[in-house]
DNA sequence: CATGAATGAGGGTTCATTCAT
DNA sequence: GATGAATGAACCCTCATTCAT
C-alpha cells in the first residue's frame, strides 16, 4: 500500500532533483524559475514545494549528497598510498576538475564561492560550508605531501596551496559554462591539464630550491 | 543649436553610461534596475531606451570603451622594450588582474565568457568578441616572447598560452565576487599573485629544459 | 469492531474541533491554515475533509456546543429568581461579554454577524441563526424583567434591548481583538463594564421616569 | 502638455482610490486583491504600485484625507458654542456614527483598532495613530464639558468616556456591515441612536448625583 | 477510516519595456 | 530629445481542496 506510494513519491522527488540539477547547471541557478522546474519535471509547481521549503533549500539539498560522494573519493585517493605522492596529487586534481565540469554551474557557485555575497545572504548553508572546507583540506593535505615541506613552512605552504588553487579555479571556470561534455573536454584537454599540474608542481619545486 | 542638442544629448549618453557602469560593477548586472541606473543618471528610464535598445546592450556598450583602453594598456606595456620580457608579461598579467577586479562582475562575464549562454542568446556580441580575441593575442604574445620558442614550436606555446590563462582566469575569478577591494585584495595578494606567475614562468623554463 | 471504529472516529472528530477551537480563537479564522489544525489535532490535513465539508463548515460545526452551552448557562442565570432582577442582569451580561472575549474572535463573528456578508455567501447556519436569535431573546427577556414594562410597551423594550445590545457590542468589539487575555482584561475593568450597565440601566429607569 | 498627463494620471490614482475605497468598504482589506482593484479602477494592476508603494500604504492614503476631514467638521462642532453641551456632544455622536457607517468597515478598522494585532504588524501608521488619538481627544473633551466634571475627577471621566466610547463602537460595529446604507440605517433608528446618548447622558448625571 | 501526494487558483510584488505627449 | 504613464509577463510562494491508495 504505502509501499507504491512511497515509491511514486520518491520518483516525483527525483525527477525534482534531476530537473532542478539540469537547469541549474545550464542557466543558472537565479535565471530558472519553479515553474521551469516543475514542467521539466512533470509536476505542478507547487509540488516542489512539497519537497523542498523554498528554492534555495532545493538547490542546497541538490547539492549534499552529490559533494559528500566527491569528498569520500577524494579522501580515498589521498589516503591510497599505492601511488607516489605526485601521482596522488595529480588525481586527486583530476577528479575534482572532472566532477566541477559535469557538475558546472551549480556546484561552481557552491564550491568556488569563497567569501562572496558575505553582505546578502543570511549565511543559511553552514553544513555545505564544512563541507567545502572539508574539501579544500583534502587538496591542501595532498599538496603538503607532495611538497614535503616541514611544518615550519606554513606560509610557504598556504602561499602554494592558493596558487594551486588559483589553476583549479581557472580550468574549472574556463570551462564551466562550455558546451562540450564533461567527457569531450577531457578527450581534447586532458593532456593540458595534466600539464598544467606538472608545470605548478615543477616550479613549486624549482623555485623552493632556489632559495635553499 | 543642434549643436548644443547634440552636446547635451552626448552627456546624458555619457551620464547613463557612467550610473550603468558603477553600478553593474557593485551589484552586478541581473540585480541592476534600469530606473536605478536612470535614477543614478539624473534622467527618466525611458530615456535610457533613446540610446540603448535594451538592458543587454547598454552592457555591451558599456564595455567597449573600457575594453579598448584596456587593450591599449596592455599593447603599450607589451611595446615598451625598456623592460626584460619576465617584468614585462608580469606587469601585463598584473594589470589584467586588477582590471577584471576592479570592474568585477561584468567584465568577467564578458571577458572570461569564451563559448557560454551559446544555448540561448543570438550571439550579438561580435565586436566584443574581437576585442576579447586582441586582448588574449597581447598576452600570448608577450608569453612567446619570454619563453622565446621558435614558432614551430605552435603547440607548445598553445598549451603554455592555455595553462597561463587558467591561471588568470583562476585568480580573477576567486575574487571577482569578493567583498575586498581590488586595492586592498592586491595590498593583501599582491606578492602570492607575482609568486603564482613565478612558479608558472619556473616552472615552463625547466619542463622546457628537461625535454631537450 | 465497529464500536472500537467509532470510538476512533469520534476521538478524531473531537481532536479536530478542539484544535481548530483553540486555533481560531487564538489566531482568527482566516489566519489558521487546515494544516495547522490537522498538525495539533495530530491528524492528516485531509482527514479533516472526512468530518467536515469545509473549512467554513467546521467553523460552524465548532461553534454550536460552544453557543448551546453558553444559552443555557444564560438561561440558568436568567431563571435563578434568588437574584433580583438587577443582579440576574447584570451577571447574564458579564457573563456573555465574557464568553465573547474569551471566544474572541470566532463566535463574535458569529454572534455579532447580524447581516453581514450577505453579498458574498449564501448563507448556510440557519441553525446557528436560530440559536442566535434565542440568544438575544434571553438577553431582552433580562431586560424587561428588569425594566417591568408591561407588554404594551413593546416599542419601548425593542428600543431599549438595542441601545442595550450597543453597549455589549461596543464592549466586546473594543477588546475583541486585544491581546490581553479575558482574565486581565476583567481584572482591569470589571468595574467599568460593571459602570456602564449601571449608567445604561440608570438612564432608563429615570428617563422613563420623566416621560411619565 | 504635462497639463494633460497630470490630469490623466490624477484621474487614475482617483480611480485606483475610488475602487480600492468601495472593495475595502464591501469585503474588507484583507479579502480584496490588488488585481480587483486594478479591473475596478480599469487600469493594470501593476499600474497601482505606480502610485502607492504597497497595498497596506493604500489602505492608509485611502484613509487620511476622509479622516482628516473628520476630524476638521468635528472640532468644528466642539467649538460651535451657539448649541448647548448636550447638543453639541450628540451632534458629534451622531455625525461620527455616521462617518463610520458611511465608510464602513475599512474606517471602522483603522479607527476602532485600539490595542489589536500589536504583535505582528510593525506598528506603520504613526500619522494614522495621531489622528484616531485627537479624534478621540475631540469626543472626550465634548464629554466633558457635557458633564462639568472638576478638573480633579480625571478617574470618573475616563470611566465616563470608556463607557461612551463603548456605546459608540457599539452602534458602529452593530451595523457597519450591513447591507443597508447609511441614509436608510438612520432613517430607521436616529431615533434610537439618540436615545441611547440620551440614556447614557441620564445615567451619567444621576449616577453622579447619587454619589455626592 | 485515514492519509500522503498532488494540484489549480490565486496572493502581492517587480521589472523591462512601450506609448502618448 | 525626453518623459511620465501604463502595462504584461513573470517572479516566488501559499492554501484549500481532491484523488488514489
Amino acid at each position: 500500500m504505502s509501499k507504491k506510494q512511497e515509491l511514486r513519491s520518491e520518483e516525483t522527488k527525483k525527477s525534482i532533483i534531476t530537473a532542478a540539477y539540469e537547469l541549474f547547471a545550464v542557466k543558472g541557478y537565479e535565471a530558472v524559475t519553479m515553474r521551469e522546474i516543475a514542467k521539466q519535471a512533470g509536476c505542478s509547481h507547487t509540488t516542489i514545494y512539497i519537497y523542498f521549503k523554498d528554492k534555495e533549500v532545493l538547490l542546497y539539498e541538490l547539492s549534499k549528497p552529490a559533494l559528500l560522494e566527491l569528498k569520500s573519493t577524494l579522501k580515498a585517493k589521498l589516503e591510497d598510498h599505492k601511488l607516489p605522492a605526485d601521482e596522488r596529487i595529480k588525481a586527486i586534481s583530476r577528479h575534482f576538475i572532472d566532477f566541477c565540469l559535469m557538475n558546472h554551474n551549480m556546484y561552481l557557485l557552491i564550491i568556488m564561492t569563497q567569501s562572496s555575497r558575505v553582505d546578502q545572504e543570511p549565511q543559511i548553508q553552514p553544513e555545505l560550508n564544512t563541507l567545502r572546507i572539508e574539501l579544500f583540506s583534502i587538496l591542501n593535505q595532498a599538496l603538503q605531501e607532495y611538497l614535503q615541506l616541514s611544518s615550519d613552512d606554513k606560509d610557504k605552504l598556504l602561499s602554494c596551496s592558493r596558487i594551486y588553487f588559483y589553476m583549479l579555479q581557472g580550468i574549472v571556470s574556463t570551462y564551466h559554462l562550455s558546451e562540450e561534455s564533461s567527457e569531450d573536454l577531457f578527450k581534447r584537454l586532458d593532456r593540458t591539464f595534466e600539464e598544467a599540474f606538472e608545470v605548478l608542481l615543477t616550479g613549486f619545486r624549482y623555485r623552493e630550491g632556489m632559495h635553499d
